[in-house]
DNA sequence: ATTATCTATAGATCTATAGATAATGC
DNA sequence: ATTATCTATAGATCTATAGATAATGC
């Protein structure tokens, strides 16, 4: 059994590259077959279906990036700083960035087998970041009438959409410093009146 | 000719809706044929290829864009409250916003046909949005020292983001009131000191 | 005994082209 | 004469399954 784990920690990292690059619908069982040398009908008997390996893909890439960042953990502007470590991290691994944006976009139509992950995938981030918002909140760090929910709408909408410009048109566009410079502006306008 | 014409409008329309329901990679033009009952082969004397039938379908939505705002011709205060107008508007289209958010995803990889499309797009975008964000400076709304590129990069990542948001949970999120709240910050944040 | 792998193949697509026929425009 | 349309089909995919054989785990 440890032969196969291994096998399917490989064919998970090949189907990521192939799901990044042509998305869901446009990825290829043999492609992906190739790229870790096993047949087609070898990889089906690992996951039994394309959109299966799909879902596994997709919570593989959790796993991998629920490891980098907890953002429970901090709250108020430490949460905020630590956002922004995130997109500075993202900047050098488009791989898994594109993954994401490549699924998101796809995954707009309720048919797609990414539809809920993604709909799940938002409530959690805003929940949690809502939460840190609020979190700051109670430390005095921020003002107490913020909207805690919109301002989570705000950091996420801000963030997929740098990623996808900068996704598009990597030299125009300085994702890590642009949401920066974002969140310094949010820190300033969050804080207390005196 | 006026027969070819009319048949190549409904076209037109007819693959908007798939490509913006499936992508470029997941339409078929079998299922374009059918929804303007044509045969298949039919279908491709009017566009010579999948590809092209695709950029005109781009340049389609442009056109339907274009005259429903110029950036240009306003400026500074007046050019977000314009913006604002356009997320309005989009949030009660929902079909012509999946397009775009479908192919901004897809069009992340060098080799999709949308690549070029989708970076002459922001480009084009930023510059205005930038120029109309100085000429708010000239009118004096504006402080002098804004960084009109970086807000302009900023205001595309919040409608981009928030329209992937409400296509993926459209109860959960109000896109045009979360960012009528953003530009309406926007504007204070950029209000010059007295 | 179970798990991993292969070849072969069914059955559905899909795009694009060839060539024939019908409809339209001048 | 040109444009629009059709049927038929080539040639590439693609996913999934059946059934045989090799490798591993207890």
């Amino acid at each position: 059994m440890k032969r196969g784990e291994a096998r399917r920690d490989r064919i998970l990292a090949a189907a990521l590259l192939e799901f990044a690059e042509n998305g869901y619908r446009g990825a290829s069982l043999a492609r992906i077959a190739e790229r870790v040398e096993l047949s087609q009908a070898g990889l089906l008997h690992h996951f039994n279906s394309k959109e299966r390996l799909f879902v596994a893909v997709l919570d593989y890439r959790d796993e991998l990036d629920a490891r980098k960042f907890d953002m429970a953990s901090a709250g108020g502007i430490d949460a905020l700083r630590a956002l922004v470590g995130v997109v500075e991290h993202n900047a050098r691994v488009p791989g898994l960035v594109q993954l994401f944006s490549v699924i998101s976009g796809e995954a707009v139509t309720p048919d797609h087998p990414g539809h809920e992950w993604a709909r799940r995938r938002y409530r959690r981030l805003r929940a949690d970041m809502a939460a840190a918002l609020r979190r700051g909140v109670e430390r005095g760090e921020f003002r107490a009438d913020l909207d805690a929910e919109a301002h989570a709408d705000r950091l996420i909408a801000m963030m997929d959409g740098l990623q996808t410009q900068w996704l598009i048109d990597p030299d125009r566009v300085d994702m890590a410093a642009v949401f920066r410079d974002y969140v310094d502006d949010l820190i300033a306008l969050l804080r207390p009146a005196v």
